[in-house]
DNA sequence: GTCGTAGTTGCATAATTATCCAGCCAGCCG
DNA sequence: CGGCTGGCTGGATAATTATGCAACTACGAC
């Protein structure tokens, strides 16, 4: 295993793109088209990477068919915090109040701009270190909130559940 | 069975209700909720009720739940459409891969601009007389599907009541 | 170095969902 | 009326999806 962790990461990148080009109704259609795109995946691990994108799979017309995550994004600067996830490998833990994030080194700075950007009403204030972001929330339960949120954004959940 | 229609569509409001309200994981969940409000149904009818209604199951933070369609599908032009079902007495039959909707006279036009701004996917096109408007789905299946999700419009599904 | 821990993956399989088929009911036509 | 048709439903089952488990790797502590 060469490096996990950025290979799983560019293959649920791939499944994101498939996923919003083509129609594909089943796992085994997914695995076929990551296949295709040159990533190996059993159905097992596609059934995974789909909960952690937080992909849908939508019945409708007759069919079905997997989609990327509630396609509208209310929020503005939102976007760009999504875009960031989806290119960085970011981890969220919980820590009290306390939401802690890291990615890759020397990111910290965009991730937090990012956040700040975003308006997440429950943080309070964000510090960005060199590959670490501190989120700042008012209570545990609004940190844990946030975390959830940010899990749909695709931030891998560590340590809290 | 007095009346399978008009059960059907109370069911599948009822089903919108749920899901909507409560995190449901999986159909027996559904049904069991069903069953609570009133309603008796299986797990193959709820299945079916999912496909035309074009509930989506979203996997996200390590669970799953059903939600309705607005969770996904950024309505839109969805509203506008729904409320002229609810101005109008607009009955819906099906003809193969045709939808034929009627209405009251010289109401056509408007109830066609508001099906194309809903983005109907299965909708290939829509030809609107002066009652009368022609859906044309791609296949049988799809304008069964289309019809049912006009159905839960308030579209009165073939027949006056 | 060895060990322990955390994370990812595939296999096998349990759990869940979609669909085939038959039965039933209502409406319609002759 | 009697037969036919179309639509809804449930039972049974095929198809699909989720998950326990074990193997493996990387990483850090000792």
């Amino acid at each position: 295993m060469r490096d996990a962790l950025a290979r799983k990461h560019h293959r649920q990148q791939a499944l994101l793109r498939v996923v919003s080009q083509q129609r594909l109704s089943t796992q085994a259609d997914l695995v076929r088209a990551l296949r295709g795109a040159g990533f190996a995946a059993t159905q097992a691990t596609v059934s995974r990477d789909i909960v952690e994108l937080g992909l849908v799979k939508v019945s409708r017309d007759g069919t079905h068919a997997y989609a990327p995550p509630s396609a509208a994004a209310p929020g503005g600067g939102m976007e760009r915090l999504r875009r960031f996830c989806e290119d960085y490998p970011v981890e969220g833990a919980l820590a009290t109040n306390l939401v802690v994030l890291r990615s890759l080194p020397g990111t910290a700075n965009a991730l937090a701009a990012a956040l700040d950007a975003s308006r997440l009403d429950e943080a309070v204030g964000t510090l960005a270190g060199d590959d670490t972001v501190f989120i700042a929330a008012t209570n545990e339960r609004h940190a844990r909130a946030l975390l959830g949120r940010l899990t749909t954004f695709g931030i891998a959940g560590k340590g809290a559940r």
